[in-house]
DNA sequence: TTGTAAGCGTTATCAC
DNA sequence: GTGATAACGCTTACAA
């Protein structure tokens, strides 16, 4: 399965080499006639160029390094549709690789995609030690998505999970609420910052602050809310970790016979397909997913094409989705 | 950002380039002292090989592209999970790209993964016509995931949607059931097979095909019900489209009145983890994913090798996932 | 407008 | 064991 090179086409069409190389990457000054030959032969021989010979021989890159964390979350998938849409619209190309949730695994990842020599590097979700990602960015452009670093080599795009946090309390406190629990999302990446942001949207209201320990899973939000089943007191309404862990909460809720939103409000956190799903119709915290990746892929191409060497830390405000899980505290 | 080479690695280590290839491949005839100063200097250097030089002068290549059609489908990361298990045991790598549902851009995503020239190409449930994939399968070794072809010239896993829906009918049928409408995925992939499942499983049985048409969402699931309850005769039973039809057509029962299981049983297709969210808990049909992708990494890899040139065209058995949302029938 | 020739960073084949 | 040297498929001055 050897495949035609230049130099068949050039044979073929009875040019050099050259030639060829200039009809294959649409130089203008080529005549019609011998256009037309190279194209015929390389048409008819099923020629194709080669993309690692051609950057090799250019010392030029058109391919952008995605390394994703998780490729079963469907969050990623959003950043990367709006990294592949600034990409596309610049002439740059994609290539992804995913880390399977494990530093070792996404090191290796990382290393092999910068094997290739990408023009720049996008890092979705990493887990590695911020030395890999230091080391990353001295290889080439990178940018960080869903993870934050102090780094001035790299820039990074977040959701403000502070504020994501603090749009779902404020909503809740508006709607008459003053008992308002947090589902903390333990070791969960952006759940240090969703906790803050809860806790201190509690404080700003003169509220007191109530977390209770759980975790990015639907399994951990029904245990946690069984555990608080148990307590003497009960919130009124529930900040949880995510939305996964808001559908756990509601289930054991709705298995102890409490309704929502009738007697327990709930917001959850991502607005993930699920939660947009008439079924379940989740209160929730939007994160701009399509804009994060557009606004990772502007980063990073303004860094390849070395217009900015300062690092950008973009924050982005997420919004609040009010749908069936909310209501107004029904009087005592 | 112009990287170190092997010649700056062999100056360091004041060796010859060669003598640097030979380390960094990890051969046995180099002097373990030559050995040490060559990895120092690549160390200190921040050095690491060039894929793409490597791959065009060894002429082999250890890269295996992989399409996939829909990032945003969790159905396609389990299948890479698999590929990517059969892949690094075998020493390849997986590079992804992805063709956002559209024939064009699909298109452009599988030739822009064949200029890299990769060893084997995976295409995850592509939308190009035939001769695309033809075309596909002399330049690289293909296989084909989540679609069928009958060409020669590649290899194709898919799961037996037909054995699938009758899984369903099967089981409802044991189940008591008799009046079991299907809710038909429409132009959906697989939708044909499933369809021809159900219809033939329902003749098998000696009962009467009710095919309602609807798609792969839950949005029409739920209309697809609300025209069902329009009508003067109602099923016992649903074998829905796909999960999220399912949940879709639960939602709509459960507006008008209609509980699930105990007026209506309803079996969905595929065990996306949606189905297994305890508040949903959908019986429905689950196809084994991970083996699918690492079947498919061993057909192209075979290929790959050289050891079949005889397509092979899997189809594996797909399993029911007995939860919540059937039951027998109640008697009138 | 077209051809020649010198790389690009590797590996592979030989000599030494 | 080690080091030249010729590919690999392409781009890109520079000549013609």
């Amino acid at each position: 399965m050897t495949r035609p090179t230049m130099q068949d086409v050039a044979r073929v069409a009875g040019v050099s080499r050259a030639l060829v190389s200039l009809v294959m990457n649409g130089s203008p000054k080529v005549s019609e006639r011998r256009r037309q030959a190279v194209l015929a032969a390389a048409e008819k021989l099923g020629y194709s160029p080669h993309a690692m010979a051609r950057s090799l021989a250019s010392r030029t890159s058109t391919v952008l390094g995605v390394m994703v964390s998780d490729l079963h979350n469907a969050f990623f998938a959003e950043v990367v549709d709006g990294l592949e849409e600034v990409a596309a619209a610049e002439g740059f190309e994609l290539i992804i690789n995913t880390g399977g949730r494990s530093p070792s695994r996404e090191k290796r990842a990382v290393t092999s995609l910068l094997a290739f020599r990408p023009a720049g590097v996008a890092l979705l979700g990493p887990v590695v030690p911020p030395t890999t990602l230091a080391a990353a960015a001295e290889q080439a452009p990178v940018v960080l998505v869903a993870r934050s670093s102090r780094l001035s080599t790299l820039d990074t795009v977040n959701d403000d999970g502070e504020a994501g946090s603090g749009l779902a309390v404020d909503h809740l406190v508006s709607l008459g609420h003053s008992l308002i629990a947090h589902l903390d999302g333990g070791v969960g990446s952006q759940a240090p910052q969703r906790r803050r942001g809860y806790v201190s949207a509690m404080q700003r209201h003169g509220l007191k602050p109530w977390v209770i320990p759980s975790e990015y899973t639907d399994i951990a939000g029904a245990k946690a809310v069984r555990q608080l089943l148990q307590g003497d007191e009960l919130p009124t309404a529930l900040v949880a970790a995510n939305d996964f862990n808001a559908v756990g909460a509601i289930s054991a809720l709705e298995e102890a016979g409490l309704r929502v939103p009738q007697d327990i409000s709930i917001v959850g956190y991502d607005n993930t397909s699920l939660a947009g799903l008439r079924h379940v119709s989740l209160t929730t915290i939007d994160q701009p997913r399509h804009e994060i990746g557009r606004l990772a892929g502007e980063a990073l191409l303004q860094r390849v094409r070395g217009e900015r060497t300062e690092p950008v830390k973009r924050l982005l405000h997420p919004s609040l989705v009010v749908r069936s899980t909310t209501q107004a505290r029904s009087p005592e």
